[in-house]
Parts: structure tokens; sequence; C-alpha cells
DNA sequence: TCTGGGGTCCTTGGACTG
DNA sequence: TCTGCAGTCCAAGGACCC
């Protein structure tokens, strides 16, 4: 690694030069705080070999590089970034935000008896896999999605724990908080899971290594050090694929900036499977057209790749091997389908035992379901067999209805299980629910009397009813959570902070219907009555609803005193 | 050796419809 | 009335992600 270097004013060393990655050099900025750079000369004999403490995943990653490299054109100065981006037109600026090894760095945090230990969680049970291994079980080879009774043989003495997710969801919410902070008015947020987010800050920034996108990032990281007590890594380019790559890279605890230019020099060393998509699977059919690294992949002929691949996959990932992604920050994705699911400790054959387990996993379902206001159009059931074959069943209900309690997802599954051949037993089943509509759709604004009057009692108001059901309030020393720094809402709007965080019990009754969102979050947003937006969030993040209605009865507008 | 749970997206092939 | 065709929907399975 040929690196210039110098503490750059936001109290971080600031490296920028060519990165060798197996004998291709790779135009990079990376950015590392006090604290890790401490631990790098500590645990290091030299910056290039700190990819070594990164764990299997470094590994693999380097022995799917030849030896010898791929073509490398980068016309760029070993001086690196900042040259560059001077020169350039305005781009991009997309993050990619990890928290490293998140599960066991919650516990490592919570239990210091753990620090510095091996700790592996997830499953715990004789049929498990582990969900995530601290970097210190990753040495030894335990590895995420790995079987627990594997990862024992690997590695007996590490600590092996069953998951604690209102724990990780409360640390996840406070990290989305801080980059909610980041991204600022103008900044777009996408969480992907309790771990992961995107956010778009293009325009806030010329571009990826922007000195002031840079100092927010730093201090973002040392924000969710100190407040949270975890690490994160960072990757910044000019797209969602670039800034996810540019994160994967150097993890853990690792700031990296791919300036704009430098999209296809970084990539083309890679191995394909640094490209997200790229699994197995893919991976072996590429490699039977002789090609194992992203620059290989950038000089195949897009017509071979769909012709091996399909039109969707051979499109995206040629375009993807150029550096070419145009996918944007979405901020809200609703779900399109929830299930549950469970292997069964020992395969199970009786038919009666089977159906009870689909009416239990049923009515799992329905309380999401229920808890994001919407219902399904389509039932499937999934099988695991005694052989590990698997195989999903699925009807579509007739009208447009659909299901949403557990009495009607386990009367449409019913048929669907009888259709599944348990001989020989099975080993999971489970039961999901697709083709979601919200039990909001379809309705036209205004939205009369007891959706805002439910809204307006005192039950529903921040900070007055947190009750059992309702989100964690509490960050992890117990202590309430801080409401996030005041910003506009969609319509730029600024309510209080106290105003803007609830466990809120939102019940709604236009006619007939009645949607209850007590099991979730009810997050309530207003700006006064005349506009109010309900946010429904599922038990899982993934699961969440935004609606804006226009209030129009003269009687609420005479509320007194308005909440905000 | 043993392989979770909860998702998304894509492909393929058949049925249906105009 | 029959056939061909294109488009759409649905079912099933595969691949991938965290």
């Amino acid at each position: 690694m040929r690196l210039g270097w110098g503490w750059a004013r936001w109290r971080a060393l600031r490296l920028t030069g060519d990165l060798r990655v197996d004998g291709a050099p790779v135009p990079v900025a990376l950015l590392l705080d006090r604290a890790f750079a401490h631990n790098l000369r500590t645990r290091c004999a030299s910056v290039g070999a700190f990819g070594r403490t990164c764990g299997r995943r470094g590994a693999d990653y380097r022995r799917r590089v030849p030896p010898d490299g791929p073509e490398h054109t980068d016309p760029r100065s070993p001086q690196g970034s900042a040259d560059a981006g001077a020169a350039r037109a305005p781009g991009r600026t997309v993050l990619h935000v990890d928290l490293d090894a998140f599960y066991a760095a919650v516990e490592q945090r919570d239990k210091p008896s753990l620090r510095g230990k091996p700790v592996v969680v997830g499953g715990t049970a004789w049929r498990g896999v582990v969900a995530t291994a601290s970097y210190e079980a990753r040495a030894f080879g335990v590895g995420s999605a790995m079987p627990t009774a594997a990862a024992r043989r690997a590695c007996p003495w590490a600590a092996y724990l069953a998951p604690r997710f209102a724990a990780y969801r409360t640390a996840s919410a406070r990290v989305m908080e801080l980059l909610a902070d980041l991204a600022g008015p103008p900044g777009l947020l996408e969480p992907l899971s309790l771990d992961e987010a995107y956010v778009d800050l293009s325009g806030s920034s010329s571009g990826p290594d922007d000195e002031g996108v840079l100092a927010a990032v730093v201090a973002f990281r040392e924000r969710v050090r100190t407040e949270v007590g975890l690490t994160a890594s960072v990757g910044v380019g000019t797209s969602k694929l670039m800034a996810k790559v540019a994160s994967d890279l150097r993890k853990p605890d690792a700031l990296l900036v791919v300036p704009a230019g430098a999209e296809r020099s970084v990539l083309a060393p890679l191995g394909v499977r640094a490209l997200p998509g790229v699994g197995p699977a893919t991976e072996s059919r590429l490699a039977g057209l002789g090609v194992s690294t992203v620059g290989q992949l950038a000089a195949t002929d897009e017509r071979e790749l769909v012709s091996v691949l399909g039109r969707a996959a051979g499109t995206a990932l040629h375009a993807a091997a150029l550096g070419v992604d145009p996918r944007p920050v979405v901020p809200e994705r609703e779900a399109k389908s929830v299930s549950a699911e469970e292997t069964f400790p020992t395969d199970v054959v009786d038919r009666a035992v089977l159906a009870a387990e689909l009416h239990r996993m049923a009515g799992r379902v329905a309380e999401r379901l229920l808890a994001s206001g919407v219902r399904g159009r389509t039932v499937t059931v999934k099988a695991r067999r005694y052989d590990f074959t698997a195989l999903a069943r699925s009807a579509t209900t007739a009208g447009g209805a659909g299901v949403a309690t557990a009495e009607e997802i386990a009367a449409a599954a019913a048929p669907l299980l009888a259709a599944i051949d348990a001989t020989g037993g099975l080993r999971l089943l489970g039961v999901g629910v697709s083709g979601l509509v919200g039990a909001l759709d379809g309705l036209d604004d205004p939205v009369q009397g007891d959706l805002l009057a439910d809204l307006l009692a005192p039950s529903t108001l921040p900070g007055q009813s947190a009750g059992a059901d309702g989100p964690d309030q509490t960050d992890e020393h117990g202590a309430p959570a801080d409401a996030p720094e005041d910003a506009p809402d969609d319509d730029g709007v600024v309510p209080p902070a106290s105003a803007r965080r609830g466990a809120a019990a939102v019940v709604w009754r236009p006619g007939q219907d009645v949607l209850h969102a007590e099991h979730g979050a009810g997050w309530v947003q207003g700006s006064g009555v005349g506009r109010v937006t309900v946010r429904f969030e599922g038990p899982r993040t993934a699961v969440g609803r935004v609606r804006t209605f226009a209030v129009d009865d003269p009687a609420l507008s005479e509320a007194d005193p308005p909440v905000w």
C-alpha cells in the first residue's frame, strides 16, 4: 500500500494513494479515526497487513483475486482522491453503513466479560446456524450461516448465545437516528436491516470525497462509538454499489472512500463475489466462462452474460462490473410479504401436528399483518423435507378481500399443506402471505373523525403511552432515548421534537373497518390540524406504511389544544 | 458435517384473455 | 368457430441477501 497521509482537521488520519490489492493498484482515500489508527498500529506490523486482521472474508477475497491481477488502467496520481475530485463534475454521494459483527458486538458491549473473546450469536439448539460471530471467533473460522455444531467444533471455547432482538433493535434505532442526523434535510436514508443502511448525500456534497461529507461521516462514526458503544464500517461512493463494495472492502471499523472516476479501477481486481447479487451459483456459472474477477466480467460480452445468467442478472451484473448502478436510495419501502417458518427439533410426519404448527405460525403472521394494517392475497406454504429438498405451494385468494386473520390464513393454507408429500417427515414448515394490500389503500381523503381523535388522545401522545407493546424507548443504559434534533417533515414543517416519537396505539375506524397498530410503533407526525401523517411500523422494520390524510372536520379544527 | 429465519427478485412454464 | 399471437397472471423454484 503506497500512501500519502496526514491528520485531517476532523481528527482523522487520512490516507490517500494506491491500495495495492494483490499487485493491482487501487486509488482510494482511507480515513481512520484516532482510535482505529491506534488499533492499527498495535495490531499490525504494517498498514499493508491489516487486511489480515479482517477475518475470513478478507482471506476469501484474496483467494479469488488472481495473483497477476487484471489489467489496470487507472490514470490517477498516487496523490489520490483530492486532486481528482477537483477535476470532475459533481456526482452522487452515497454512503453504505454496516455495523461490524452487529449482534455479537452488542453482546460484548452489554457483557464486559465477553469483550475480546470469541462470541457466537445464533441458534443454540442442535439444529441451528450462526447468525453473527465476533471477529475473535472469526479468527477460528467461525462465520455466519455456519451450522452451530460445526462452529462448536471449530471454536468450542466461544460463548454461544441466543439472540436478544430487543437489544439489537434498540441499538439499531439509535444508530439510525444518528444516521438521520447525518443525512440531514436534503439527504435520504434507506435502512436495509438492523445493521445496514444507505444514505444519499448528493444534495449536500460535490462528490464522495467532499471534505464536508467526510468530516460528517467521521463525526458520525465517533458518535456511534461513544453513544452506542459499537463500531461501524462506512463506504462512500458515487452509487449504492460503490458504497457497498467500499464498506465491505476493509471492514471492520474502517471508512473507505471511492472517488468519482475511480470506480472501475477499484472494482477490476476484485473477485466477482464482491458484487452484491453474486453468490455461489452465479460465481460457478461465471467460472464456466473463465470469469473470476470483476475486471474480466466487465470485459465479457453482455450478450454472453445474458445467455448464461438470464436477462435481468446478465445486464445488471455487466453494468455493475463497469461501476454503473443507477438505483436510487429509497427512504420508504413497504414489505411485500410476511411469513413465519420453523425448523422442528426432529422431523414431523404426523399430519395433525403439522396442521397445528401451521395454525400457530398463521397466528404469528396475522399479528404482524394486523399491526401493519395490511391484508394479503396470496398464501404460500413452504416445507423442507427430511432430505432437505424444499418445496412451496401457493394459492391466490379469489376476490379482492385477501386474508389477514389467523383463521383466514390457516384456512387458505390447509389445502396447500395437504398437497405436500410429508412421507419421511418434514424438518421445516412455514406459511407466508404476499400480494399485500393496505387496509388504508383505496380510501379517499379527507378522513373524518375517529382517526384524528385517536391520534390526539392522551394515550397516543409521545412520552405518555409507552406500553408493554410499544417500541423500545430507552437507550442501552435504560435511560430515555433522546429525541432526534428537529428536522423538517415531508412538507418542510418542523414539529416539536417532543411530539415526534411515541409508542402510539393507533386505532382507526373508517366505517366498519378497524385497524389496530398497537403491536408496532405508531410514529405520529403532524403540522397541526389539517394534516396528519401516521407511520405504521410493524414488529420488523421492513413492515412499514405511511399515509398522509387531509383532515377536513370543523369540529377537529377546534381541538383544544392542538398537539402541535 | 449439517445446513435458521425472514425477506426480495428473477426465471420458467402454463393458463387465460382479447 | 378455430387458430395464432401477445400480454398478463399465477405457481413453483432458484438464487441471493442479512
